[in-house]
RNA sequence: GACCCCGUCGUCUAGCCUGGUCCAGGACAAGAGCUUUUCAAGCUCUCGACACGGGUUCAAAUCCCGUCGGGGUCGCCA
């Protein structure tokens, strides 16, 4: 059985690069029929939140990967100590006394070549002459992160480890430890990293890096795994959006690529408007719901959820993340709609009173107030008029929307009622009689 | 600095293992156009890369070496 694990900290929020790992650890899981193992690496007390931990744990869930098992280091101090002990009474490691007479158990480090085979990689060689002894146990009883890992795999049964390039340097430490214990070796795979744009690591200066960020920005989870997916890895035959059950297919984690990979947010939307446009309206207008109420467009105990979900309709091609409904979309629910002013400039610099009313008449007269009868009565009129009609459309979209984008104006016009319309463009037309 | 990893269009990649079918394919971005009621979407086209230098070979993006460049690690952090 193939059991890999993915081992964050809970210093911080789950990390984009976090998320990959995990996402590999987890597609190389089910890829295999294998189990999904979670450790809460958490032995830096004072560093070791509560509430990163709920935040990862549900990042972890948001994205889609479920875990078969989880451990949390702070409960295995206990283990940590017995092997140290082992470790000590065998003569491969000796007690370090500091000033303060706390005792620290370290490991000697012997001369020797060590060569590992990353599935990724490929051969790997090191000589631990460079290394140092090894801290196993702190002075204030805590493991050191070498040591509780090499424990809690081995004791785990973690077959497969899965993690990022940066802990290639960790490797042969750790695989003298296995050797030391007398755990059998478990097979490695290095992940490569994930850069900012700007070049090195990515941080909180360089970009967006917390799972939850993306989130709150309103990309999709799906979009997310699959921009991530890509990013060191192809499912082959130039495909692009795939979905998961498919990936899980397709994966093997010897084909993933040793580059690093610059995090690309331009594609990372595109990725998102793929997946917002094939989305199920429903489950937009639920996952939208909560964003309009929070901005107070909708009353949380009394709005129609029919409404939304046409406005949604009218939006989905053009969204890039789910937040630009709220944004572009504003109109329907404000009474006081702001006009842009390089819109107003533009649109409505010009006396249009005549026009606005003339349209207005004219919607008053229909009998049945649907999308074609308004366009039909709107065509007749710029036709009588003898002017172009985005000469007209352009003005009346601000006017009714204050913007100079948005979905095509008879749906605009429809959803926002005869009455709306009327009172959106009277104000034009008093405004300018009251001007000189 | 030492050790380790990596190097195909601006970016993500296919190809590399098993040299020829690659004057290198796809996608994002950029530019142009079509459509059109704006934006988005869609469609068409354009721009654009094998880091460099040596080998090996009839033949190299593919194999070998070196250089350069990028990244990572060197904590009683994880």
């Amino acid at each position: 059985m193939i059991r890999v694990r993915f081992a964050p900290s809970p210093t911080g929020n789950l990390h984009i690069g976090g998320g990959r790992t995990a996402l590999f650890n987890w597609l190389y899981a089910q890829s295999k029929n294998g189990q999904f193992i979670l450790r809460i690496e958490d032995t830096d007390l004072s560093r070791s939140k509560k509430e990163y931990i709920d935040e990862i744990l549900n990042s972890l869930r948001w994205l889609g990967f479920e875990w078969d098992e989880i451990y949390y280091q702070s409960q295995r101090f206990d283990i940590y100590k017995e092997y140290a002990q082992k470790v000590l009474k065998e003569d491969k490691a000796y007690i370090e006394k500091s000033e303060s007479g706390k005792e620290a158990i370290i490991f000697k480090v012997i001369p020797q070549k060590i060569k590992i085979i990353d599935l990724i990689h490929g051969e790997i060689e090191f000589d631990t002459l460079v290394i140092k002894d090894q801290v196993l146990i702190k002075s204030d009883g805590t493991p050191t992160y070498n040591f509780a890992c090499v424990v809690d795999d081995a004791l785990t049964k973690i077959t497969h480890i899965i993690r990022g390039d940066d802990h290639i340097s960790n490797t042969p430490k750790q695989i003298l430890l296995y050797q030391a214990l007398g755990f059998p070796l478990p097979e490695f795979a290095h992940l490569p990293l994930i850069m900012a744009k700007e070049g090195g690591r990515m941080s909180k200066r360089k970009g967006a890096t917390a799972i939850t960020e993306y989130r709150q920005m309103g990309y999709l989870p799906q979009a997310l795994v699959n921009f991530l997916m890509l990013l060191g890895w192809s499912p082959g035959e130039n495909r692009e959006i795939i979905d998961i059950k498919e990936a899980i297919k397709l994966f093997d984690i010897k084909t993933v690529n040793k580059t690093a990979a610059v995090m690309d947010m331009d594609k990372l939307d595109w990725i998102n408007n793929q997946y917002l446009k094939s989305e199920d309206p429903q489950s937009l207008t639920d996952a939208v719901i909560p964003m309009l109420i929070e901005k107070k467009y909708i009353d949380k105990d009394n709005f129609d959820r029919d409404y939304i979900l046409s406005l949604i309709k009218l939006f989905q091609p053009r969204l890039t993340v789910l937040n630009d409904f709220v944004d572009w979309a504003d109109f329907f629910f404000l009474k006081n709609i702001t006009i842009d002013p390089a819109a107003e400039q533009k649109f409505l610099a010009q006396d249009l009173s005549k026009e606005f009313k003339l349209f207005i008449d004219r919607l008053g007269k229909l009998d049945k107030f649907d999308i074609a009868a308004i366009e039909a009565s709107f065509r007749e009129l710029v036709a009588e008029l003898n002017i172009q009609a985005k000469a007209l459309i352009h003005p009346i979209r601000v006017a009714l929307t204050g913007k100079t984008i948005g979905p095509g104006l008879f749906e605009v016009i429809y959803y926002l009622g005869k009455e709306q319309t009327k009172e959106r463009l009277m104000k034009w037309v008093k405004q300018r009689r009251g001007s000189p």
